[in-house]
RNA sequence: GCCCAGGUGGUGGAAUCGGUAGACACGAGGGACUUAAAAUCCCUUGCCUUUCAAACGGCGUGCGGGUUCAAUUCCCGCCCUGGGCACCA
């Protein structure tokens, strides 16, 4: 029997009480429980609550409820990232200032966030734009600068020559057009705040095998630092300079044929009057600098490239002399931006080579027939009768230049080298021209100047000789001035600041400057963790005594967008910290687990335009909180997949609540051994699943458990014992339940454990088969033994039939408690 | 293009140390209650053939192969969808 309540009155009623109570305020640590840090990622206070964000933080809400009720001490922290474009945007639009729209939006999203009902600790929370933040992001960057970790350098970014500024990657059109002015953007090295990531990109990549994350969260992250291993080799060029090349292959040095620069490298440039056909050149660099990465490094794109006419390397083994070009497939930031070409090794190169006309000359081949030979001859569909001819017909191929060969062998027309297998001809090579082994990764350093206004100053002032100098922390924070036109006009806005100036020569003295840019949003979010357990300190960013009993982080919910930038980008500045003995530990996050999105009921990704946007607000007017959290549960597992919103599913989760309420109607003095054996089971499932973040199928349990209950009736005792597993997941309405029997919190009770002997079955059923297709089912003890289990085949005229059908039995194979299958003829 | 993930009824999904495919929920159909509707309760519901109905039988987990007594699950080759690709956060 449904039993309606009133799920406003509800759960207004509770959040009251318990904010009155402080109940989920972290407080003083409590040495007694053992503690749990649950993070999840803050969100932008883009100034309404997304159905996006209650699947982000009501979900893990029950794996931290779960936590509590095991004796532990839960902090589960809350706060904003609320820097970044947007609030520029919509200042823009709207004529405000930056900072009155997010604090506004802050302050309204504080309150939807209570209407989740949420185990938040909300006494630990912290904003990226508060300045007793941003004073320790500042403090660091200083400390960073004056350790190395922070440098001046070159970055490439998207200039809009229109606008006359850097644009955002998401202002540039699908065109490579500029979204306000329509001008094509080009790429273009400026002078930059780096951060050096890649110096800690072994230690990133080795940090990996001791995190309990998914094994695709690692593998991500290893593929997007991207470590080749590999030389570093010099050829010298006809204009008497050297230029250093990075290759994966030294083995085929005698093979390179040619070499390709970068079209951005800086030699080229440099050797201009050199270079006879210029023009042709120029126009190639200019055309390239409006390709996007990807672009350049389609695969399926035809190559291009220019030869420098007037120019020659000399190949450093055998003192050839070979042409040089400059072609978009070399990327200038990648290893040194320039590479030898070995076209009878390397796809690309063999595209090239073949296009451009250039020599192809084989220096590996394979000598026996093994997987390489079979691969290689199934690629290029040779058949043959034998491995002799096999062989023969893949080193035709090779010797005659017919296609790119990039497998294992041994080495020819390396002269002295001859015959080495490429691994040891590899470090041989290197060594005979004076090369250097070396690593080289995907991964670039983080280029974190933003020519913006609403983020953090970077904490950097000029002398009048130009040196940069970090701001001492007795004038941190070093405050975003206030007396700034930020709309766009080409230069950064803090550069208007005449209080900015002012502050500069006041404190450094005249002729003084400070640095203009804003950083990147990601270093706010780099460190927000540290702070929301100390978020009260002023002498310290967080102290080490706090990290030592707070970090690391047990658990951290959050986008799977997130796993190459955010991810790693936190995971170096934790490294960092660490280095400089800031931090307590070298990794933040011990475990992890990604979600996927909550996409429109026409199963498009959400969006205004579409109007397919599903309001968290007025679903929770409609059926409460409870419900919407419950459904946001049970759509599916919560790890990885992203599920449509369905505007029916959620009344069958109300209809379940409903039921609960109401099974008091269904007490009886004495239950069956059946229904205490279930609600044991339920136990069991529900606590694991609970673990794994498979809510839906935990409520799916519950589910069963209910409409069991509702025929046979239960007992009281039973009644808590339930609303206890239901808790985490119906806060509100378990907590109103609860409140009828007894005067403490539903939620200060420990989770109910279950007792392993009322868990067992005493008897399964199984499937029986005939020749592998089902054919019936027998039930018996899981620990019937295969006699018994033939017997029950006897007794039972169906199955006795179709096995006579058959003829005799030539073989059985059961497997107690899961099938029996016997095999006839 | 590259990296990561996914593809099961009308829908979301369940079942993976290989062992009865479709739990649970939505939707749909039928019935009860009602003056009526809503709500609620009961029954049916993967598809196909046959049938008054069922039984029996056949097919079925994106596509094509393979391994196995047995494959949604393991292996090989494809197709499609989603996320990320460094200045959105």
């Amino acid at each position: 029997m449904h039993k309606k309540f009133d799920h406003k009155e509800i759960e207004k009623k509770w959040q009251e009480k318990w904010k009155a109570d402080g109940l989920y305020d972290l407080g003083e640590r409590d040495e007694t429980k053992e503690k749990e840090y649950v993070l999840v990622e803050w969100p932008y206070p883009s100034g309404n609550l997304h159905i996006g964000h209650w699947y982000a933080f009501a979900v893990p809400d029950i794996y931290v409820r779960y936590q509590r009720m095991q004796g532990k001490q839960v902090l589960y922290p809350m706060g904003f990232d609320a820097f970044g474009l947007p609030a520029e945007n919509a200042a823009i639009k709207r004529n405000l200032n930056p900072r009155e729209w997010t604090y506004s939006n802050m302050e309204y999203m504080r309150s939807q966030l209570d209407s989740m009902g949420n185990a938040f600790s909300w006494d630990k929370t912290t904003s990226s734009t508060d300045p007793e933040y941003y004073k320790w992001t500042q403090w660091m960057f200083a400390e960073f600068f004056k350790n190395g970790i922070a440098y001046r350098g070159e970055g490439i970014v998207n200039w809009c020559p229109g606008c006359n500024t850097v644009i955002a990657n998401e202002q540039v059109l699908t065109d490579g057009t500029c979204e306000r002015c329509g001008s094509t953007i080009e790429k273009k090295k400026m002078p930059q705040w780096m951060l050096k990531i890649t110096n800690f990109a072994d230690d990133l990549i080795d940090g990996l095998d001791d995190l309990d994350w998914p094994e695709h969260i690692k593998e991500a992250q290893r593929n997007w630092i991207g470590r080749s291993k590999g030389a570093e080799i010099d050829f010298e060029l006809s204009v008497g300079e050297k230029v250093t090349v990075f290759t994966t292959r030294p083995d085929t040095l005698f093979g390179a044929t040619y070499m390709v620069l970068a079209p951005e490298h800086e030699l080229v440039q440099k050797h201009k009057d050199s270079i006879t056909n210029w023009s042709e050149v120029e126009a190639y660099i200019k055309t390239s600098s409006q390709k996007d990465e990807q672009d350049r490094l389609d695969t399926t794109k035809e190559k291009t490239g220019v030869k420098l006419e007037g120019i020659t390397a000399t190949n450093p083994a055998n003192g050839e002399e070979i042409p040089v070009y400059i072609a978009d497939y070399v990327l200038a930031g990648y290893g040194t931006g320039a590479i030898m070409a070995v076209p009878a090794h390397d796809e690309r190169d063999f595209e090239f080579a073949t296009k451009f006309g250039i020599d192809i000359r084989p220096v590996i081949m394979p000598t026996k027939v093994g997987g390489c030979v079979t691969k290689f001859a199934q690629e290029n569909k040779v058949n043959a009768n034998s491995d002799t001819e096999l062989l023969t017909a893949v080193q035709d191929i090779i010797k005659s230049s017919q296609a790119a060969y990039t497998l294992k062998g041994r080495l020819i027309n390396s002269e002295s080298f001859d015959d080495l297998t490429i691994d040891e001809a590899k470090g041989e090579i290197t060594e005979k021209v004076g090369g250097r082994m070396t690593s080289t990764y995907r991964l670039r350093d983080w280029s974190i100047g933003r020519q913006r206004y609403w983020g953090v100053p970077i904490p950097i002032v000029y002398s009048p000789e130009g040196e940069a100098h970090p701001v001492p922390k007795e004038h941190l924070p070093w405050t975003l001035p206030e007396d700034v036109d930020f709309k766009p006009t080409g230069e950064a806005p803090l550069a208007k600041s005449a209080e900015l100036k002012k502050r500069t020569e006041e404190i450094f003295g005249e002729g003084w400057t400070p640095e203009v840019e804003t950083m990147d949003t990601f270093v706010d979010s780099s460190w927000y963790f540290l702070r929301y357990i100390d978020n009260k300190n002023d002498s310290e960013l967080s102290s080490k005594e706090t990290q030592k009993t707070w970090m690391p982080i047990n658990m951290y919910f959050g986008g799977a967008e997130h796993t190459t930038m955010h991810l790693l980008y936190s995971r170096f500045w934790q490294k960092a910290l660490h280095r400089l003995g800031l931090a307590e530990h070298a990794e933040p996050y011990k475990r992890r687990a990604n979600h996927g999105m909550i996409l429109g009921p026409d199963g498009n990704k959400m969006s205004k335009s579409k109007g397919n946007v599903v309001d968290p607000d007025e679903q929770v007017q409609n059926v409460g909180a409870d419900t919407v959290k419950l459904y946001l549960s049970f759509m599916g597992p919560y790890e990885d997949n992203s599920y449509p919103w369905d505007p029916n599913g959620v009344v069958g989760l109300r209809r379940f609540l409903e039921r609960v309420y109401g099974l008091s109607e269904h007490f009886v003095d004495e239950e069956t051994p059946e229904t205490t054996s279930l609600l044991h089971k339920t136990i069991k499932k529900v606590s694991g699943d609970i673990k794994e973040f498979k809510f839906n199928t935990a409520i799916s349990a519950m589910m069963v458990f209910v409409n069991h209950v509702e025929r046979t009736g239960l007992s009281k005792q039973s009644y808590g014992t339930f609303l206890k597993i239901l808790a985490p997941f119906a806060p509100h309405l378990t907590e109103e339940i609860w409140s009828n029997y007894h005067d403490t919190s539903i939620h200060t009770e420990r989770f109910p454990k279950f007792d392993e002997e009322l868990v067992k079955d005493k008897e399964v059923t199984i499937g029986v088969q005939i020749n592998g297709k089902m054919r019936g089912e027998i039930t018996l003890s899981p620990e019937a033994t295969e006699a018994e289990a033939l017997n029950l085949i006897n007794l039972d005229a169906k199955l006795t039939a179709k096995v006579n059908e058959g003829g005799e039995i030539k073989k059985v194979i059961y497997i107690p408690g899961r099938i029996l299958n016997l095999i006839i003829n």
